[in-house]
DNA sequence: TCAAATAAGACTAATTTAGTCTAATATAAA
DNA sequence: TTTATATTAGACTAAATTAGTCTTATTTGA
């Protein structure tokens, strides 16, 4: 029905780590044995996070992330759209499929309720924020 | 994010025509032709929903499928349940997973939060019904 | 110069989801 | 009673997605 992807999962628990470490520099290494999360898969996440502007990076010895935002300015409709891209309920409502064309017969519609319900649960992702994780 | 499982599309589209269909008996070929669904998928579609008492089924010639609820008692939440089985946010709040075990470390704690999302969102599919489909 | 970090992208493995194939059973009607 | 048309059932295969790995380059403080 609604599932995280592991990589949520991750971005989710890092960000978490973040904002407790307040504004202090950490390494993807820590975080990745703390919570055991394969470190090249946290890698990603986090310089994923970092061209969203989520994070900031340090390169270099003595380098590493720090967050960029307040935990509260970061919400999870913006967290998903930047880590797993923009996915809607059906094809119907991806955003790649530009024309909204259905792959069924035209008289399917159930695009409109299912249209609704992403709505509803766009707004539910954008209203929750890091700062309900810490 | 929130990805409807072609399954649910497909026996959202089935129950639609059902609910239009008016008690009338409507065979799975019938519907798979319409809405162009894979005879054997949807036909394994609707045989769940007999199960779980959303559809009666006729056998033999003039046989088919109608529906055994009103449009209003079948929600969203029941329905995937029903065909996709109970998925969770996360691994930690699947049914499946009984001791609720993290499969990172317990610091993780993002359960809590998740678990409350997941509450929200399954209120949400809770609430809408077949009725919100006609 | 070296060690420790980010950055980037190709590649592989695992899992999940979608769809197919085959065969049995039921039943109305010719 | 045979036939055509349905549901029922489950094993199997294919496709797509997701997760994870490998390799290499670049940056920078000590």
């Amino acid at each position: 029905m609604v599932k995280l992807s592991k990589k949520m999962e991750y971005a989710l628990m890092a960000l978490k780590h973040f904002a407790a470490a307040n504004d202090s520099i950490v390494t993807a290494k820590e975080i990745s044995e703390k919570y055991k999360i394969p470190y090249e898969l946290l890698s990603k996440i986090l310089q994923k996070l970092k061209k969203d502007n989520v994070l900031t990076s340090i390169q270099g010895t003595k380098g590493g992330y720090r967050l960029n935002k307040k935990p509260e300015e970061i919400d999870l409709h913006f967290l998903v759209q930047s880590i797993d891209g923009d996915i809607g309920m059906t094809e119907c409502q991806c955003s790649e499929n530009k024309g909204g064309k259905c792959t069924h017969n035209d008289d399917c519609s159930i695009k409109e309720p299912v249209s609704q319900m992403q709505k509803e649960i766009e707004e539910l992702f954008r209203k929750k924020t890091i700062l309900d994780f810490v």
